[in-house]
DNA sequence: CGTGATAATGCACAATTATGCACGGTTCAT
DNA sequence: ATGAACCGTGCATAATTGTGCATTATCACG
């Protein structure tokens, strides 16, 4: 299944970055993943206290930083789906682009499917992203600066408009939108909308992660329109009728496997 | 097979290539891939770990990666010391300043330090500090956008630095520098120096906090001398002799508490 | 074309490290 | 309260590593 031929300390790093993400582990479920004993996974967790990354605790450990709780509450919950979509929507991606990966915990989990060596560059408004391509390697990146949101979890003011202006961008995803044939695409916070118009002038094409709930639904600040976005990834289980209403406006729809795979 | 005629730099080389890569190496596959023996590929090793591409551990090497997580791992030092510091030097701030917080990892445990509700406003390059403050309430939060270096943490191109001066900063805590009473401050990284510089000049006051390891080192950048900070925050176990000299320089030395409080 | 200097390589041996297993104590759930 | 799952420790085993030393390759220079 997994690293037969990994490295001892690598396992153990692998653990302390799943730690160090949020996720709490359990030593069983790491022993039959690692092909190791749990005495093994213990020491590991042992270890991995000692340096202050995790507490220990009853089957497995919990992550001590709480550098990604609030946010990872959000994103553990359909991690899996998520991540789907977001494997889904790395396929979009070619050799040499210039990206812009806007807020959102959809976008962040792009940011860690984004392939390694393909000369990518990545601009971003949104720390979670940032923090979490700061993890890959071979992929360049620039943040925009400006105030930060905490209940958006990036740059959205008129400061940032300004600066993102400055960039052209191959492709860029959109994050935290609600869309519906009738309404269009929207968003719930008029700063974070209007960085997403800017954004979407500057971007040679869009695309755009939405989950089934945020079909057809609607919010209160409109951005534009599904013909606006080139490129839709959406979940396995979409509604056909949906997906179909939502090509016949022209966008490219992808949908993505089934989670768990 | 492969290269069993290469020259013995090639072969270092094609192996950095690898770990630049972020991909992790096992010293008894590479002896087998380039026919070598396992002594030749761990004196391979060896000679790129200290040349900063990779971390050397047991069974081959893994990609010095570097994010803010395993920024820790890499120092190994247990948090509790840089806790210790952070919460002393917490304390040198006052209601409604604005603050800066350079990049370090010392800084992000500062971050996590601060007072909740003293209507603070905190401005960062660094992404690990950022992504620490926005878990917090009741403190404002500035983002300085650029370029980022991922083995700095943080934007500190001339772009950030430009960003970096149209603020007024009350007080800044500098991070990852050494010190020595005969050669000042100093850093690593050039680009990182030149920011802290412009950092020191839009402050009206400035602050570092120092690990032990730090005292009396030198690095190849100067940043300025001691006496251009105006508050110094050592550990407990700073040898009093330099404590001592540091003081005559007109700096404020501050020693925290012992770890594990 | 030799020749001495330098660096790289391979080998042997001791020390370190990781792992799995057994055993007894502890914690959790019913 | 009781059984099951989990944890810590000690120990044996296998794999990996550092070190000193001999051998070989590479290269500059006469």
């Amino acid at each position: 299944m997994h690293g037969s031929s990994a490295l001892p300390l690598d396992r153990r790093q692998q653990i302390a970055r799943r730690l160090t993400r949020g996720e709490a582990v359990s030593a069983a479920a790491l022993a039959t993943e690692f092909n190791v004993s749990e005495d093994a996974i213990r020491r590991d967790l042992r270890a991995l206290t000692a340096e202050g990354v995790c507490k220990r605790v009853y089957g497995g450990a919990l992550p001590l930083s709480p550098a990604s709780s609030p946010i990872h509450v959000r994103s553990g919950e359909d991690i899996g789906q998520k991540r789907a979509l977001a494997r889904t929507a790395a396929r979009l991606v070619r050799e040499g682009q210039t990206l812009f990966l806007d807020t959102g915990s959809t976008n962040r989990q792009l940011a860690m499917e984004l392939p390694q060596d393909a000369g990518l560059t990545v601009v971003t408004n949104s720390i979670p992203v940032a923090a979490a391509l700061m993890e890959r390697h071979g992929i360049a990146l620039v943040m925009i600066g400006g105030s930060v949101d905490i209940t958006i979890g990036g740059c959205v003011g008129a400061r940032s408009v300004a600066e993102m202006q400055r960039f052209r961008i191959d492709l860029c995803f959109l994050g935290t939108c609600a869309i519906s044939i009738e309404h269009g695409i929207a968003g719930f916070n008029m700063a974070d909308v209007d960085f997403k118009r800017g954004l979407i002038e500057v971007s040679a094409e869009t695309a755009l992660m939405l989950a089934s709930a945020k079909l057809e639904t609607a919010a209160p600040y409109r951005i534009g329109w599904a013909a606006d976005v080139d490129y839709l990834v959406v979940e396995h289980d979409a509604p056909l009728s949906i997906v179909g209403a939502l090509r016949e406006t022209g966008t490219a729809v992808r949908i993505a496997d089934a989670p768990r795979g």
